[in-house]
DNA sequence: AGCACGCCGACT
DNA sequence: GTCGGCGTGCTC
């Protein structure tokens, strides 16, 4: 009888192998590896998708179930692939068809099954009358309506938003809404949202290297061709020409027929990356990212895998592209947290890179101002061949760092977010007609709201969180679950009056307004972002209005090249420094310096403004001095000691459940069962702890950190943890999955 | 994870 | 007498 090894969708990690699966006469001719299949399943018999992931005679007459029915004629998913996929599922502690689910494009499982890829549509509502208007309706329905008062305030703030957004930042429901479309207040249209973003494509500038270029990429080039499946790191300089020697080497890659994927963080962030090497390669690139609609992204993957393009620009998943003759995977920024994925699979772009290349005989070129701290280790160690570029093009001075103690500023009598340093630099910029970015760091870029007597603060009900206030609605809000309140002006408790804590974007707005009250400023955070839909529209007004400031978070210390910035300010450099993860030090450090290699980079020498209270702390002295080979000289030696990544794996196994004592209990059991099960010397099982959100969206979470050696055998034993454990009824209710650092 | 089967309480 | 509560165990 012919059988089939079936991977079996919506099965959790514990209930994941290879079903067994009669073939039909019928359709004998057709299943074959990699095709996707319906099958019954349990003891209902209900349709699910498959994966075949091997087809065999077996003679034993056991009562297999029949598959139902084929999703495609020929497969799409290759030998390669499927290998890929077990290898990620050992790996990363994700069912096999989760695997899968990442390596195909999503456009593909819709297609054949009842859902469509269509154009996706969001509904926008505008205001139909002027923000006046509004401000005063808003006034005037604050008592009677206060719901649609709500939806009309955020509307006269940003003249449009999308009905989603529209209905979280104002509390309000649909109903509210359609009110005031009733009253012709209000407009609201259905709006093609995911176009494929018009690529701006630059002038093919003549790339010619410079002497210390054309050496790096001389020997980058012999590498790729000679020692097939080696990887490399490229450690430059901001600003050294990094993409030049991208663009040579896939060049030499192309005129020997074969095909390059580049990565990046956050395609949104790299406009000018993809208009360079589009207006290089042309047709050749496609372009794989989140952005793109479903059935967009389908097109792009089919162009990828008939070979039509041979470059592939794109993010974290771009890393599974389907090229022909793979030669060359380049991770750019290849120390962004992004290329981590969050979700099941829990993988890192860097893993799967150096897998597919190991396989593919490919190079992996790995490129960074600030590598990952394990990445330069390996480069030290010899895995990995090291190039440096140390020259900055055009010979362009990094910028002066001047740090500014905020401790001096509170004994100043300055209690402010902005030091004097700081907004002297500023106001010199202002009278020059130079342009200023202050950058915000995420830990401290919300602000809660405090009672100085009793020490209220108002946390979210879901999850263990303080709420944080947001200007554009005036509420206070959950940045996990999106719980929002009302908040109120005394203290529920004590009756005093409630007081701002930590400093939001929005809040250091208003302290430059109340310095600067006659200039424009651009705020960029997640919510500037989402109501304006787009990084690019902001960034485009700073560039091209010449707005003296921007304010942001995060995403305005990305690659963006801004001619007139000639000053940038740091305002919490500690922030996030303090906090319990290993990788805090490191995060601190590349942000600190990407953020100063953002001034400076026109003809006008820059100066960078470096805010902490703790200026004598290494990373900050280290990250102001740009001073990264001190600063891993440190860090590697600490890792070393404390034997952290990359000296040992880390897996982490979290356990969450609505019931406290239950998540605790699992997390225990699993910490138990660890300890028993992993004998090797130099392992450490830590835990049960709380993880540092202890509570999201109604979960309690518990995590077991384990230390161990990279090795198939310690993985076998965590995977038999997280397949034992769900049985064990002490468990009822508890989730479990684990995570993989290596 | 779903989903059926099972064995106990309050209803026509 | 039955409907339905969720605890238990399995899925080729």
């Amino acid at each position: 009888m012919r059988c089939a090894q079936i991977a079996v969708s919506g099965l959790p990690y514990s209930a994941d192998k290879p079903y067994d699966y009669s073939v039909p006469d019928a359709l004998k001719a057709a299943v074959v590896p990699g095709l996707r299949v319906l099958i019954p399943f349990g003891r209902g018999n209900r349709t699910r998708e498959g994966v075949v992931l091997s087809v065999s005679e077996k003679d034993t007459e056991l009562d297999l179930k029949p598959v139902a029915a084929l999703l495609e004629e020929e497969p799409v998913i290759t030998d390669e692939q499927i290998r890929l996929a077990v290898w990620m599922r050992e790996r990363f502690f994700c069912t096999a068809y989760e695997a899968f689910r990442a390596i195909l494009p999503a456009g593909l499982w819709f297609r054949g099954s009842e859902r469509q890829v269509r154009d996706k549509t969001v509904l926008f509502s505008a205001l139909a009358v002027t923000g006046e208007e509004a401000w005063e309706l808003a006034g005037s329905k604050k008592r009677s309506a206060p719901k649609q008062a709500a939806l009309l305030e955020v509307l006269a703030q940003v003249g449009e938003a999308s009905v989603p957004d529209l209905l979280t930042y104002s509390g309000s429901g649909r109903e509210s809404l359609k009110a005031l479309e009733k009253q012709g207040l209000v407009v609201t249209e259905a709006r093609e949202v995911f176009r494929r973003p018009a690529v701006r494509v630059t002038e093919p500038e003549a790339i010619t290297l410079n002497e210390e270029q054309e050496k790096v990429f001389l020997s980058l080039r012999r590498q790729m061709l000679e020692s097939e499946g080696s990887a490399a790191l490229l450690y430059g300089v901001t600003g050294s020409g990094k993409t030049c020697i991208y663009i040579h080497l896939i060049r030499e890659l192309l005129e020997r027929g074969r095909s390059a994927i580049v990565l990046v963080p956050e395609i949104a962030l790299t406009p000018q990356l993809v208009g360079i090497f589009t207006s290089h390669f042309g047709d050749k690139v496609a372009l794989l990212h989140s952005y793109l609609s479903a059935g967009e992204r389908y097109d792009e993957w089919k162009r990828v895998r008939s070979g039509t393009a041979s470059v592939v620009v794109g993010t974290r998943s771009a890393v599974f592209a389907p090229v022909h003759d793979l030669g060359m995977i380049i991770m750019d920024e290849e120390h962004e947290t992004s290329y981590k994925s969050e979700a099941s699979p829990r993988y890192h772009a860097r893993d799967v890179a150096k897998y597919r290349c190991g396989k593919a005989g490919a190079m992996l070129l790995l490129g960074s101002a600030t590598p990952n701290i394990g990445t330069m280790y390996r480069a030290e160690k010899g895995d990995y061949s090291l190039c440096e570029l140390k020259q900055r093009y055009n010979g362009k001075p990094l910028p002066a760092v001047i740090t500014a103690d905020m401790r001096e500023e509170l004994r100043k009598g300055n209690s402010g977010d902005l030091s004097s340093v700081l907004t002297g630099e500023m106001r010199q910029n202002l009278k020059d007609g130079k342009q200023t970015i202050l950058f915000l760091n995420r830990r401290g870029a919300y602000s809660s709201v405090v009672c100085p007597e009793c020490g209220f603060t108002y946390e979210c009900p879901h999850c263990s969180v303080s709420l944080t206030y947001h200007m554009a609605n005036h509420r206070m809000m959950c940045h996990y679950c999106g719980y929002s309140r009302e908040r109120e002006e005394r203290c529920p408790e004590c009756g005093q009056e409630l007081r701002f804590l930590g400093s939001g974007t929005q809040r250091i707005e208003e302290q430059l307004r109340q310095r600067f009250p006659e200039i424009d400023i651009v705020r960029m955070d997640a919510d500037t972002v989402s109501l304006s839909h787009s990084h690019e529209k902001l960034l485009d007004r700073f560039r091209e209005e010449k707005v003296p400031v921007l304010l942001g978070t995060q995403m305005v210390a990305k690659g963006l090249d801004f001619e007139n910035v000639t000053l940038v300010g740091v305002l919490n450099a500690d922030a996030g420094l303090y906090v319990a993860d290993y990788r805090a030090r490191e995060r601190t450090f590349s942000l600190i310096s990407q953020v100063i290699g953002r001034a400076g980079r026109g003809d006008a020498s820059g100066r960078a403004v470096i805010q902490t209270f703790t200026p004598e702390n290494d990373v900050i002295r280290a990250g102001a001095m740009q001073d990264y080979d001190g600063f891993y000289r440190k860090e590697i030696e600490l890792r070393r000691a404390m034997a952290l990544p990359p000296f040992r794996s880390l897996y982490t196994l979290t356990c969450s459940g609505m019931d406290e004592s239950a998540t605790l209990r699992t997390a225990a059991l699993a910490a138990g069962m660890l300890k028993e099960n992993l004998k090797e010397a130099g392992t450490d099982v830590l835990g049960p702890a709380a993880a540092p959100v202890a509570k999201m969206n109604g979960r309690y979470r518990y995590r077991v950190t384990v230390c161990c050696g990279d090795t198939r055998e310690n993985r076998r034993v965590i995977g038999y943890v997280l397949r034992t454990l769900p049985a064990d009824r002490r468990t009822r209710g508890v989730l479990i999955y684990a995570d993989a650092e290596f």
